[in-house]
DNA sequence: CCATGTGTACTATATCGAATAGTACACACA
DNA sequence: TGTGTGTACTATTCGATATAGTACACATGG
């Protein structure tokens, strides 16, 4: 389910963060799911089991997930809003994205083309 | 001309890479234009001069800029091609951003208004 | 010629974040 | 009661970043 490379200059713990935020967008996680344990995970990944619970803990702080001790840590009910609004932020960072492609003379009929191309990854992946 | 965030979690040679090859993009250096020395670059942003070297090999390494021992380091005549190109292959970075994007339920129409803005402002920068 | 400014190379050191290693405690459940 | 769970510590290793200092070769202008 996880696929870590402990070679990429992005942390383990932060790319596991974003790999469960991912799939709780795109549904394979969904509210109330358990997640993998802490050492159960370590073990597959072989990771240090601190390093997971680094990514629980900010997980949890973000209200994606909510930990029960001696249970396990579960998908919040409030993790897809969460996120969808987390995204929204990332407007900005889209814009900075699209200038810099446009200075380097890009034209905008292929970044709409790369939109839509997006678009039609999401709609396919809702018919499966 | 440089502003460097020394809280940032980006490097400062990185910073000091995006900025010049932003500022070549937008046409402020140009061909053959002298960029500042390393030493006198190191008193004006209070940085050690070997963080600005790093920034400059990394630049000559990738043909933005070449260096004249003695005389100092100039924007190259490719400078605009390399970087274009260097762009062109951030293309599937964008789609990854708006796939993320989609999936957090923001429209297509949105987005689509975050590209024209982002061109708005480039061709308003070229009429100065 | 010579002082100054330039790029370049090198070693040593300090600092910080990430990751590992190990231990310990409290809780839930079968 | 044993096993699995989250959580909280401390200590340590490791690598990248940045600093500090020195040295050499070159170009330029007085």
């Amino acid at each position: 389910m996880f696929s870590i490379d402990i070679m990429s200059r992005q942390p383990v713990y932060e790319q596991l963060i974003a790999q469960i935020e991912h799939f709780v967008l795109i549904g394979i996680l969904k509210s109330n799911d358990k997640i993998p344990s802490v050492r159960s995970l370590a073990v597959d990944l072989s990771i240090n089991p601190n390093t997971i619970q680094k990514a629980y803990s900010e997980l949890d702080r973000r209200g994606i997930i909510y930990s029960v001790p001696g249970r396990g840590c579960f998908v919040s009910e409030e993790a897809n809003n969460i996120l969808s609004q987390f995204k929204r932020e990332k407007l900005s960072e889209l814009e900075d994205l699209v200038f810099e492609l446009a200075l380097a003379n890009i034209s905008k009929e292929e970044l709409i083309d790369c939109i839509n191309n997006a678009y039609k990854k999401k709609e396919g992946m809702e018919n499966d």
